[in-house]
This record gives structure tokens, C-alpha cells and sequence, in this order.
DNA sequence: AAAACTACCGAAAGGCTTTTCAGCAAGATA
DNA sequence: TATCTTGCTGAAAAGCCTTTCGGTAGTTTT
């Protein structure tokens, strides 16, 4: 590689560039440009050959400065690392549509000053919303109602009910991983899940002991198995159901992860996936998902639909349709060989 | 939820607010905040005061009418979902500093058309640069070079040796893998990797033989064997080479994922890791590098380190620090049980 | 009393688009 | 030919907020 003297880069064309090549008016350019009457139609082509040869395209910033609005909107993550924020991300990009409206994005790693710092980046850069994405599904402290532009929680909700929260029903994900468990005629279902200080584990765990009640089935291994959210955890907890219920003919695990570490001692094992137990986890994360052997029935948590519902939600604030408490959309389950015999 | 009026926002302070507020002009105001001298101890308390009371911050826009700059970067990637762009991102907020400089974050999703899209939105907010990062090593078409604003590739390097671009050094990563494991004192070693149409692919097995070849070793099952980069991959090489094989004592998966197939393999044939075959994998990701039994050693690529450098770089390019050409990183050794017994 | 400060203020610049309104030309009508 | 339309065009303002420049009081020093 090399150094020099910055070459002379070419400016952006604007609008008097344009109306300047095209021998006419700024006025006249942007009428032109802007699908607006009152211009010959000559002059309208010979502008916008001229915009196109100078390939011009119009300064967000000076539109924003009209229209009140920069069209940009901050989002708010602790979790880059992990695989919530990215899906969720990703949904809220598509609703916005490409190019109408650009997202800031800041990790604030989990540090309430880092956070407060990007927020405070976020206003002074004038966005029209926030949307902030929680690092797990236990409810985040507010950023406060005192802020001049809306908010939206995802994945975890906001303390204060004043705020906007969208969320994933875990109860009801836990109830459908049993039910489709039972659909596929298993009666011995045990639960693997993870930290029980995660609201996630609990409302799981809650959703899957309604179900198995209703159905008038016992938790196989009677109690809820909770640990961490490791393979290994999986593992280890898998090894002790098999002593306590060796008659258990389907596991429901807290996660992906788990799944992975539950099918890994199975294997070990020789137990048969899924002719002797079934297994099914929550996440729907591809990488484990569809790599592991079988693999793997999960419980989807639809975080792309989370997205865009957020952004969709945003928008409407931003037009003075504010929302407040939680709203939560339902999972559903994604079959694959790990529930189903392949054959 | 509920829908209802909008409640009457709180504008945001502006300068002339905290002026008016400790009764003095906005040409002081500014003064006094910026630590300015001509500005009496007094007064400038007075300002000072205000502006915590009204939790004035400056109008970054307005800011950047002045400075010519926006303080704001584009950040273009078509691997969001993946694991390259996140890492390589963080390191590049590292490197700009929380609250000075903020980052646009646009995925392209593969399509050019999009990519276009998004390059034209980015350039109409007037963004400061531009950081491109490749969804794959291959080298990928430039943005082009009439760019208003400069441009730095990342991963996956430009075509156009004009562009900068930061990648690693694939060939070394292989080196280093073969070394390790030669330094941990094996000499039958076996290369499986992902599919060979990916410069990753050919680059790590070019420094896997190289290093063995002057090493005076042989490499074990005598040719690499490119595949795809998923875990069954790994699964399947693994076994057609221990037929092949069945004295490897030694195995560089192409990834991590690779990898974990590959131990998938050999437990199912109850071979000991790393006592009977030691294996190391690519990437250092920590889901899959630390959850697996025994944990895996991997060479982490440091993207962080690459978003860090990028960032550093395209400001310099900022400042008419130009350069052109590859610049590569190298990776490292991340030593975990499954090239070394744990006792 | 003149010169040299200090502390402060008013005004303008800095960026670019959109819109408004007045004006000008060419064609149509009396 | 004079007047009236009609159809376009262009100059200028508005939209935002900070910083800086030049200037004016008032106060201190020589």
C-alpha cells in the first residue's frame, strides 16, 4: 500500500449544478425534478438528462430541513454479539424500506453511561425515533418519557407501562412446543431449559406445564430442569434425566444450545433421535439448527416479525399514533427431523 | 396497548434556549460552553448552569454545517446475518468512540441493485466515508472511484487495487494452525476445509501445506479436501480419511463448523480428542468454540482488530491521508483443549 | 486623558432544497 | 395594433442552529 496528497474527489452534484448544465433556473430544476406542472416538457428533459449526467440525487439534510423530519432513526442494542438484535435489526430495515429512512445503530454493551452517551449522539443528530432492543427478555429499565422523540422496546420490554414494549409470547412458545410434541405422539416430555433468572425460562417452563396439564400428562423427570443456557448444561442434564425418567420419549429444551447439548448426549448414549426421543429447542438459530444431526425442530421466535412490527409501531408514533404497554406476537414451531422420522 | 393523542413532546434545548435562560447572548452562551476565555467566571457559571437545567446538547447538524463534516459513517455489509460483519463492526465503533462519530448500518443483502440504493441514501446524508465489508474473502467489484467520500474495503478486499482494503492473512492463518500443531507435538496432519471456490478455502490450505512442506512433513490423507463450509461436511470427510487415513494424528478443520462435524466423527468412533487426534478449527466463534467437548482451538481472524484498523484508516483518508492497496492482519492461536490435554 | 484591555453583543455565514410570488414572453382575442 | 391571457421562469426567502467576526461599551493602566 501507499500514501499520497488526496486526490480530487468529485463534489456531489446539487441542484444548481444541475439547473446550471441544464440552462436553467434552480427553481425550475426542482419543479422539474419533483414531477411538479408548470414546465415545459423540454425543459423537464433537458433537466433531468442534465440530473443524470451529473448524477444528482438530493441532500437528505437540506430536505430534512423542510420537511422537519431527517429521516433517520437510532437503534439501541446491548446484544450485537449475541443472535437477538440482528433478525430484529434486520426486520426493522425492511419495513423502513431501503434508502427512505437510514438506521444509526450503537451498542452500548450493557453499560447504562455508554448507553446514555449514545443517546444523547442519537438526538443531537436529530433522529425522528428510537428503537431499543433489550439484551434478553427480562424487562430493561425506561429510557424516560421525557425524550422529544418515540421509543419502542423490543425483545425485552420497558419497566414502565407508559412505554411502547414488542415481544415475543414465551408462554405461548412453550405451549406449542408440547403441543406439537403430543401432536407427534410423545407422552413422556421432559423440560432442559436455562438460567431461571431469565424471564425466557420461566415463561417456557410456565407455557409448557399448562400444556402438558390441559393434556392431562406428567412432566417426565417432574421437575422443570434449570441450569444455564450451554450445551453442556444440556449435556450434563440430559445424563441425569436418563437416570431419574429413563422412560422419557421427548425433551423440550430451553434453547438451541441446549437441543445441541441434549442431542449430543443422547448420541453418546446410542439413543436414537427421534424414533426413541424427540427433541425440540427454541430460537430456530440455522447454524444449529440445521447442522446437527438430526436436525433440529425449534420453536421460531419470529424476531424479524418483531422488527418490523417495531418499526411499523415507530412510524405511527412518529405520525402522533402513540401506543403504550406490551404487545406480543406468537412463535411457531419449525419442523425438522429431530420430531419427525425422515422416512 | 392504547393509542391516544400525542402527549406534548419537550422540544429539545437549543443554544439560544440556555442563552436567553442566563440572560446573556448566544455568541457567549457558546463561549461559555466551549470553554472559550472572554467569558467571565461568573457568566460562564450562569451559562453553565442553564444548560444542565434545560439538559441542553448541541445540534450535531448544525455543528456539521460549520465543520464541513457530518461526524457520521456508512457501514455497508451483505453479512449481517453471518458472523464477519458484527465483530468487524464493533471494532469499528471501538475505534471511532462512543458519541463522536456514528455509524449507518446498511445490509445489501447480496443484491447490487440494493447496494446502489444504499450507497446513494448514505451519500445524500452527506456521510464522511464509507467502511464496505465483504460477505466473503473474494474479492468483490469497488464502489468505483468517483466517490465523494472516501472508502475503505474490509474482509473481502476491492478489485481495484486503487481502493484500500484491510483483510486477513488467510495463508499465515494456515501456517499458524499447522504450526501449533506441530509445536504440540504432531506430524500426521490433515487438512479438511469448505468449498474451494472461496480464496479463504485455497489461501488457509496453501499455508497448511506450505508449512508442512517446510516442516518435511507429509500431509496426512495426502490432498485437502474442499467441501462446503456446514458441519456434515465435516462429518463425512472425517470419515472417508480415517479410512484413508487411519494414522492421522492431527486434523485442521477449514472452519469452526467444519470442525465441529469433524469431532462430531470422531466421537462417534469413540476416538480420543486430542490424545488420539487433535483437532483446530478457524474462526475462534465462541458459541461453537466453547460449547463443544472438549472445547476447540481455533485461529481467531481478530475482525475486531480489522473494523479498528478500517475505522483508523478511513480516518486518515478523512484527513487526505490516502492509501491504496491490501493491507492484511495477522490472526492467532486461540489454545483450547482440543489440541491440548486439559491435564 | 489617551491607550489598552476585558466582557459582551449583533449579525452573518455556513450548507442546499423547496416553495412562493412576481414578472416576462409568446400567443390569442378584440 | 393594443390588451388580455396563459404558461413558464427566476430571484429570494424559509427552514435549522452553531460558530465566528467585528464592534461597542465599560474598566483599568500608563
Amino acid at each position: 500500500m501507499s500514501a499520497e496528497d488526496a486526490p480530487s474527489r468529485p463534489r456531489t452534484a446539487t441542484l444548481s449544478d444541475v439547473a446550471r448544465a441544464a440552462g436553467v433556473s434552480i427553481a425550475t430544476a426542482s419543479k422539474a425534478l419533483n414531477g411538479r406542472d408548470q414546465v415545459k416538457a423540454e425543459t423537464r428533459d433537458r433537466v433531468l438528462r442534465a440530473a443524470e449526467r451529473l448524477s444528482f440525487f438530493p441532500n437528505a439534510l437540506a430536505k430534512g430541513l423542510l420537511a422537519g423530519r431527517t429521516g433517520t432513526v437510532g437503534l439501541l442494542t446491548s446484544d450485537l454479539e449475541g443472535r437477538f438484535s440482528i433478525p430484529i435489526l434486520m426486520g426493522a430495515e425492511d419495513a423502513f424500506g431501503a434508502g427512505k429512512m437510514s438506521v444509526f445503530l450503537c451498542d452500548a454493551r450493557g453499560d447504562a453511561i455508554r448507553e446514555q452517551h449514545h443517546v444523547q449522539a442519537l438526538l443531537s443528530r436529530r433522529v425522528d425515533g428510537l428503537i431499543v432492543v433489550g439484551s434478553s427478555t427480562n424487562p430493561r429499565t425506561s429510557l424516560g418519557s421525557d425524550l422529544p422523540v418515540p421509543v419502542v422496546y423490543v425483545y425485552g420490554p420497558s419497566e414502565d407501562p407508559a412505554d411502547l414494549s414488542i415481544i415475543t409470547d414465551n408462554v405461548d412458545a412453550g405451549r406449542q412446543a408440547v403441543d406439537h410434541l403430543i401432536a407427534t405422539g410423545r407422552r413422556r416430555i421432559a423440560h432442559i431449559s436455562g438460567d431461571v433468572s431469565y424471564s425466557a425460562a420461566r415463561d417456557r417452563a410456565e407455557g409448557v406445564t399448562t400444556a402438558l396439564t390441559e393434556a392431562g400428562l406428567p412432566l417426565s423427570g417432574e421437575r422443570v430442569m434449570f441450569g444455564s443456557w450451554s450445551e453442556s448444561w444440556g449435556r450434563g442434564a440430559t445424563r441425569l434425566l436418563l437416570e431419574r425418567a429413563p422412560d422419557t420419549d421427548a425433551i423440550v429444551a430451553g434453547s438451541d444450545q441446549i437441543a445441541r447439548g441434549v442431542m449430543d448426549a443422547l448420541h453418546e448414549r446410542r439413543v436414537d433421535i427421534p424414533e426413541d426421543i424427540a427433541v425440540i429447542g427454541f430460537d430456530n438459530w440455522a447454524v444449529l439448527a440445521t447442522n446437527s444431526r438430526p436436525q433440529l425442530t425449534s420453536v421460531d421466535l419470529r424476531l424479524e416479525e418483531l422488527g418490523r412490527l417495531a418499526a411499523q409501531r415507530l412510524f405511527e408514533a412518529m405520525d402522533g399514533d402513540v401506543r403504550h404497554g406490551v404487545e406480543s406476537l406468537r412463535s411457531r414451531v419449525v419442523t425438522r427431523g429431530s420430531t419427525t422420522p425422515s422416512h
